[in-house]
DNA sequence: TAAGATTGATCCGTCAATCTTC
DNA sequence: GAAGATTGACGGATCAATCTTA
């Protein structure tokens, strides 16, 4: 794992605001959950040898098309060299190519090549249908709701100004 | 970062299921907000010097008292060669030190120095102060609510099996 | 044989500095 | 000067193998 879970108990000795408790507790909760489903997918992603990186540029891609690098960075959220080494390991296996870009010579495009295609349509569904496995004790109803507000949590979260990794910051 | 964020638009080819398709959109909202947090609880302990892994042994050693390291890795999800790093580190720090165990000579305690609780003592009101900033746009009933639906949602991944690492499978 | 801890190799990603182009 | 990409050094954690004690 890449991230330490925080400890679940603070019960033995409570803060002095219930607000902060009840804040702590949330975090505790949502951070377990998120592992507990993180683990799926890392544990699917290994069996194909792709790091979660890997496997967001690919679906990306094969979701949007062809994009600048920039615009991958700010959306799987990794740091400026981290894209680039991603995609680097990526065009090694001959799943992506770069592409220059017309209008900006600056700028690069990434692109699935028809190989990172084959790939990625093909595992894409399988690797949705184990995260809908680990979701699959709740109904779809609840999982509705449950995404609206989570949703409403992280941009609210991320409004108050965490690190904000070169990210827009709306 | 050491995780990327599942990218968020997969409405421009649903899915053929349904059931699947709402799944995915809570695993991208689980995980954005789960990065969101995380971002704030990086930053703070980043301003200590501390790695998330670190500050998660001080903080369960400060709530539970000296633990064999086995627990600690069982709690913090860690991996085994994880915890002796960790626990390494903050001795070298002088803010932690091992202890034998008395009734079975192959494990070793882990237990807070002095100093250490003293350094727990002091920022830990204030990291839980700054995650519930960053949780601080839900109402305290939401929150509530919120932490119970999420405890449920990961304890049910945890079930169905996600990859366990070495982790007690109850 | 198994369980706890440790070590060393390795992997993934960040960070700071740099180069190019705007 | 600022924005996009790249490079290299580094950090934090996993993993497999090993050592010790049960």
């Amino acid at each position: 794992m890449s991230q330490s879970t925080p400890d679940a108990a603070h019960e033995a000795e409570p803060l002095g605001d219930p607000n902060t408790h009840a804040a702590l507790r949330l975090w505790v909760a949502l951070a377990r959950a998120f592992e507990s489903v993180a683990d799926h997918a890392r544990d699917d992603l290994r069996k194909q040898r792709m790091s979660p990186g890997e496997f967001g540029v690919l679906e990306m891609l094969y979701h949007r098309g062809p994009l600048l690098l920039g615009e991958i960075q700010r959306r799987i959220l990794v740091s400026s060299g981290g894209v680039t080494f991603l995609v680097d390991r990526l065009a090694a296996k001959g799943l992506v190519e770069r592409q220059d870009c017309p209008s900006d010579r600056r700028a690069r495009y990434a692109a699935l090549t028809p190989a990172g295609e084959k790939l990625i349509r093909r595992i894409f569904p399988l690797h949705a249908a184990r995260i809908a496995t680990a979701l699959g004790g709740l109904s779809e109803a609840s999982q509705r709701d449950l995404a609206r507000s989570l949703k409403e949590l992280g941009e609210g979260a991320q409004q108050r100004g965490g690190k904000s990794r070169g990210r827009k910051r709306r």
